[in-house]
RNA sequence: CGGGAUGUAGCGCAGUCCGGUUAGCGCGCUCGGUUCGGGACCGAGAAGUCGGAGGUUCGAAUCCUCUCAUCCCGACCA
């Protein structure tokens, strides 16, 4: 058989990035469709991840003065229509609870029974019900600041959705706050939005872009929106992580009022903010290739495969005895602020099998140690921000040096890599002619990679937005806050405008 | 909710137009053997009643009616 360059993964991102997309969950075992409608099954390398994320996010959030609860899944209908603007914004996507029991129809099967009085939905979100207790604990300037955050699963009725981007039921957490001004509540929207900035460099080692969404783009019933986008490897946009400045919006809805330091009584000034399982998808399309996920280490739910390679018992007792030395040397071992987890794979299986297994779950990096190695006192050590074939000998007394090492280049070149990305994928524009050009294929009826980020002026009108909306499926992506001054012309209208806004297509 | 398509083994499909013995193929799975440092090979085997209901017929995966579900294209979206 001819030995001629494969990849893991097919179709290649080139080729069909949807489908490529699709086929990478699959190949690393992160999550399948559901029976349910819209609904993903989470499997356990995925699961893992969502773990980490809740783990490394959930310290940062204490770290900032927050702490957790838990509120019910179930919001009354009446509750949910005190905001006009959020009703108009999830009416349409809302799953509703309007029985209570089942009963026998008298035909084998179930019929509904015990109607509610008062339907319930199953939160899109949570402003509404967590206001209802918020207002019941705000009584005085002394109850403020107050700083909460659920971990909880939502449902959305979407039309369309795909693993991880978007699901009809999906996990995510959302912070609500309380505050006493105006000022304090922007600062708590700002400051949550940095958190989410970091951990998105830091941790996902995926560049992302703050800036505030326009108004048609904001979250229903919010008075400013504020996001982190990033740039997926098809050029598209994916909002990571949103924070929101409510106002005083809900907190009239709910009637969260407390007596001031002059002893009036006032509407205090809330925010909430969220990321979701959504990240995942993020992860995925951020830094994974035609050979499968790519896992930045300081997130992956395991670090090292170690792959013993024998061909009889003997060997197998051989190489073992030194793969499992290999594993406890890793034993507690840390790098940065992550536990270093191994998987030591001797299952019955080629190695190259058992190679290539690892490689398409994302796993950091590969020790192989076979007959050749013991003999030499030494492993092979692969990285998976290498090519697969690309292994490095490495003595067995460095073993553990060298993999700590490596994983923080490893981090570092996966920033890096996708900061470079993005770069080559942005452009200033002026002209329309150009904007329009940017953003079309070459080939519409099975649309190539193309576009990208777009730095152009824009009145501020959403007439504008939507025109070109219209016409591209291309939206503002947010009005980055480090948008230097500068005088132009609105890319739609012509009109005068002071500041580029981020145009892109996304998800 | 508008337009298009599809439901046959765990997964991917053929068979349906032109009804006819035991419904096929690939992958996967199980067992045995040879392999094993770049995705192995040979042999044997298990597994489906054809989305569901009704009808036509001597006979239905195949024809008819109804129904359910899913997928793709639009509007919506963390």
């Amino acid at each position: 058989m001819s030995k001629k360059e494969r990849t893991a993964i097919e179709p290649t991102r080139m080729e069909n990035y949807a489908e490529w997309y699709q086929q990478v969950i699959k190949a690393a075992d992160l999550a399948e469709t559901s029976e349910v409608r819209g609904c993903m099954v989470i499997k356990p390398w995925g699961y893992a991840i969502w773990e980490n994320i809740q783990r490394v996010l959930d310290g940062m959030f204490r770290e900032t003065g927050h702490r957790n609860a838990y509120f019910p899944i179930f919001i009354p209908k009446s509750y949910f229509e005190k905001e006009a603007e959020h009703v108009e914004g999830f009416a349409k996507e809302c799953a509703v609870v309007t029985h209570s029991r089942l009963e026998n129809d008298g035909q084998g099967g179930l019929k509904l029974a015990g109607e509610l009085t008062e339907p319930y939905i199953v939160r899109p979100t949570s402003e509404t019900i967590i206001g209802v207790s918020f207002a019941k604990w705000v009584n005085s300037y002394r109850d403020l600041p107050l700083l909460i955050n659920q971990w909880a699963n939502i449902v959305r009725w979407e039309m369309r959705t795909r693993l991880f981007l978007r699901t009809t039921e999906f996990l995510w957490q959302e912070g609500h706050t309380v505050h006493e001004s105006r000022e304090e509540a922007m600062e708590e929207t700002l400051k949550m939005l940095d958190v989410y900035a970091r951990f998105a460099e830091e941790y996902l080692a995926i560049p992302v872009i703050k800036g505030e969404k326009t108004e048609g783009e904001k979250f229903p019933g919010a008075v400013n929106t504020y996001c982190i986008e990033s740039m997926m490897q098809d050029r598209k946009a994916l909002q990571s992580g949103t924070s929101h400045f409510l106002g005083q919006n809900f907190a009239q809805a709910s009637g969260i009022r407390f007596q001031n330091r002059d002893g009036e009584f006032q509407h205090a000034w809330t925010t909430s903010w969220g990321v979701s399982t959504r990240l995942i998808g993020a992860l995925i399309m951020a830094h994974s290739d035609d050979n499968g996920l790519v896992l930045p280490p300081k997130i992956a739910p395991s670090h090292i495969a170690i792959i013993p390679i024998y061909r009889d018992a003997e060997e197998h007792k051989l190489v073992m005895a030194k793969a499992l030395e290999i594993e406890a040397a890793f034993r507690n071992k840390n790098y940065e602020d992550v536990r270093v987890y191994t998987e030591l794979d001797d299952r019955d299986l080629t190695s190259s099998e058992r190679n290539w297994h690892w490689i398409k779950k994302g796993i950091p990096l590969r020790i192989e140690i076979g007959p050749r190695d013991v003999a030499s006192g030494a492993v092979m050590i692969a990285r998976r921000d290498l090519e697969p074939r690309a292994k490095q000998s490495v003595p067995l007394t460095g073993v553990v040096s060298y993999c700590l090492q490596a994983l923080g280049e490893i981090q570092a070149n996966f920033l890096a890599k996708a900061r470079q990305f993005r770069a080559e994928n942005t452009v200033r524009i002026d002209r329309i002619t150009d904007f329009y050009a940017y953003f079309t294929p070459q080939n519409a009826e099975q649309p190539e990679i193309h576009g990208g980020f777009a730095l152009a002026h824009w009145c501020g009108d959403i007439a504008c937005e939507e025109k070109i909306k219209d016409d591209l499926k291309v939206t503002v992506r947010c009005i980055p806050f480090d948008a230097e001054e500068e005088l132009g012309a609105c890319i739609c209208c012509g009109k005068e405008s002071h500041k580029r806004v981020i145009f892109a297509k996304s998800y």
